[in-house]
DNA sequence: GACGAATTGTACCGTGCGGAACAATTTGAG
DNA sequence: CTCAAATTGTTCCGCACGGTACAATTCGTC
């Protein structure tokens, strides 16, 4: 009965793939929380189903494995876009649409959000060593960019739109939102990131961004726009 | 004449202020180039006039350091900021003018905003613990205030404007352009971050953003109001 | 010029942590 | 069954790096 004891404990079934995700899962949380050097290979090996060892094996050395997981906050936060059809709105409505959901979709992606201030404090450098991210994100403006021809093509928009410029200015209250959340409530209290202040400032940038897109002559009545239903996509 | 050579290496003259002066500033630079556990001690010390010996006297621990370090950012970005006054120009134009000194004044300040950056991956633990800066904040926002009151008395805003949320919106693209420069040019390339595409994109938040303020009535032709010319204060 | 407090120099320690060595077990192919 | 390749367990290393001990020098003050 205590024999097979020891014989257990030291007999396992393969299962790479699954190992592997469990590591990148961990991975991805603690690198997310601490940052590439606050980081501890040990605590992240601890916190898995397998042995540090098993880290070196699959991922090389501790930049390998930051590497890996900064793609997989990538892919899920792209495929999460993905899901967005805007095709057959309007191009006004259409945009609004999409800050909205960018909006409500970057405050679900928290370790996203964080890996890539991380990769902001180190220059960038893992991103654009990566030829997966590059290759992801050449699509990722791609429908706002067919918004905004669309939008010129009816006389709504601006014809000097930039659909970088509009990417630019739409990621940055989304990512703000989450990014200097921690300061901003430091200092000015933690109100504006309740549930009713984030819906009001969803719908002032909403707003604010149609102000930048639509032609004046088209600039009236946007107020009401703010008001769009949650966006469907589950919280699971 | 070879004699005093070790008489030399073992003397100093006293200062502390000036010790303790350039031991900060290295650390600042140091901190907001590689983070809180990335940045060194010994690397910090030996880029500075004195000795590691030197830091633990003065600063206590690594911690103690970063605290400082992180005081003196806030400090020498609010300093900037009070050079504005904008007490005598009417509320629309204050806002534009808010708005268009805050973008280029933090353009300038890129080791504040990385120290902000890196404390906000930290929660905002050591800011919070801070009571020097959660004061120098408080006043921070007067300005603000100031224009969307006289804004709202003169019926030019919205009544039901929020001028934390406001700021919320300023600071969002004006600390986004710095703090996410990195990764969006590796992906969009750097166009969008060259003088002439960092005027246009001044000049569409402040648009985007008096489009926020003021009331629908009060928002024609407000086109204009994005040339502004180049904030007054030297780069040195 | 002597004495104590404030500064600074020098040398060293403890250990946390990234990583490697080496051996054992499992699995699939033939 | 055999054998090599893939996967995992165990154990330890090297050293970078935060922090300290102890001594020396400087400086104000009386």
């Amino acid at each position: 009965m205590e024999k097979n004891t020891e014989a257990e404990r030291r007999s396992w079934r393969q299962n790479p793939e699954a190992v592997q995700r469990d590591i990148l899962s961990v991975a991805l949380t603690e690198f997310a929380a601490k940052g590439l050097s606050g980081a501890r290979i040990e605590t992240i090996a601890s916190r898995t189903r397998t042995s540090k060892r098993m880290i070196y094996y699959y991922f090389g050395d501790k930049l390998g494995l930051y590497t890996k997981a900064l793609e997989t906050a990538y892919m899920t936060v792209r495929e999460g876009e993905a899901a967005l059809d805007l095709a057959d709105l309007p191009p006004d409505e259409a945009l609004a649409r999409l800050v909205a959901f960018t909006f409500d979709h970057h405050r679900k992606s928290a370790d996203f959000i964080r890996m890539v201030m991380i990769e902001n404090i180190h220059n960038a450098e893992n991103l654009a060593a990566s030829q997966i991210i590059r290759d992801m994100n050449v699509t990722a403006i791609e429908k706002l960019e067919d918004i905004c021809r669309r939008g010129q093509d009816a006389g709504l928009f601006r014809s000097d739109l930039d659909a970088v410029a509009l990417h630019w200015q739409i990621s940055a209250a989304s990512f703000f939102n989450l990014s200097n959340r921690p300061t901003f409530s430091a200092i000015f209290g933690p109100d504006l990131f309740e549930e009713k202040a984030q819906a009001r400032l969803r719908a002032q940038i909403v707003e604010s961004i149609l102000a930048t897109a639509l032609k004046p002559s088209a600039l009236h009545g946007i107020r009401s726009r703010g008001a769009i239903p949650d966006s469907d996509t589950p919280t699971e």
